[in-house]
DNA sequence: TACAGTTGATTGACTGATCAATCAATAAAA
DNA sequence: TTTTATTGATTGATCAGTCAATCAACTGTA
């Protein structure tokens, strides 16, 4: 019963349904069958809205970095002070839906086809960049240049790696934990250039509330 | 021209053809025939000898596996103070072969591998407390046991994000660069602990040599 | 020493399954 | 009628896994 206007709707939902595909088999092995079923239709009309599977791969990526970058935004709007703007940046990275083991998943197989698809791996460094650029443009009001990039460095790092760690389900370490590691890194890192008017915050040791 | 008491040399050389292939190529999507070509046999006798691929591919772990612990063991021996202990632990995991473009992507495609196989999950599961044990060891001698785990949860994530940084290329960090930040992570954490019969080291940046 | 039989090593050729991609056909909407 | 949506059926390629056959090295043993 085919209506008029579909093209939008079905993309929409064949980039769902690889998504969720890929989140559940857990790597980048699915077959456009599994997706188009995943999206109620025939494989044909995947590959007539995407050409190839490629194609679709692809576009399931701009989505989740569209997705990552809204939620970006809107965390940071109406934020003003730059050390918040840190605690916001990393308050988006572990969001609940970003630290699903299934959107984990389908990160990771999406790094693991950067090392082929050149397209891919230009698509994720840009993620990378733009992670750095705002953690660099709120360091940089806090502390010298250099340090600023040495720190955005140390937590780009700890946020990849608690992903990483988060797909295994091994290490005991939920969103809220990862969160208050990540904070911490980050207070210790800019305990010495703090403002000296600054009350109190001076205890030997920074762990706050732990666990999850 | 067969000989006898090939066995034990063809399992070598198709597991190290094995971690060669998925290194060049980026994935575990390869094929016998490929590995088979890279090890100098007949795609038959991979199978001859391992049973299947997924066999072929456990195996190629194990030996990942096995070369971390004895380079982590020998790198461990003579080693006696805690403080060094966790700097020789971070060195190992940086050592040139192990940060290896082809190495990084071998241990990444085995993280999503670890998704579907729940063997190839457990097996990641034991370098993952293998890791935390080592750091664990070494920080209780340093610190209370609370902040000891969380530490090490720390120093094992800013390992494995520095490792899948490295695999995007993206960030312009090397192995020194990498240990630097890593250490420098462990001194800013342990310095609240810091025994006071210690002579100086109070500058308030722990940052020392730093680039590549 | 010669030689028949056994065992391990190795492969080419084949099979069956899977899957991306194509295409011609159908059906509704404009 | 033209356009858009949709699919079933099919094709061609790729691959893991199998199998029977070959070849060389050992093991008696007469």
């Amino acid at each position: 019963m085919p209506r008029i206007g579909m093209e939008p709707l079905r993309r929409k939902a064949l980039v769902e349904a690889t998504l969720r595909t890929i989140g559940q088999q857990g790597s980048l092995d699915v077959t456009m069958s599994e997706i188009a079923r995943e999206a109620g239709v025939s494989p044909a009309l995947a590959h007539h809205y995407f050409g190839s599977k490629q194609q679709l791969l692809v576009a399931t990526i701009r989505s989740l970095l569209a997705r990552l970058r809204t939620d970006a935004v809107s965390a940071l709007e109406n934020v003003e002070t730059p050390r918040e703007r840190l605690s916001a940046i990393i308050r988006v990275s572990f969001q609940a839906d970003q630290f699903a083991p299934e959107t984990v998943a389908a990160w990771l197989a999406f790094y693991v086809e950067a090392q082929r698809s050149e397209e891919v791996r230009r698509l994720l460094v840009i993620y990378a960049r733009r992670l750095r650029s705002n953690l660099l443009d709120s360091l940089e009001r806090l502390c010298p240049p250099d340090d600023a990039a040495r720190i955005a460095e140390g937590v780009a790092a700890m946020i990849d790696g608690l992903y990483i760690r988060q797909s295994l389900r091994s290490a005991p370490i939920g969103s809220t934990a990862s969160m208050t590691l990540t904070e911490d890194y980050l207070d210790l890192q800019l305990r010495p250039f703090l403002r000296q008017d600054a009350p109190g915050t001076l205890a030997p040791n920074s762990s706050h509330r732990r666990g999850e």
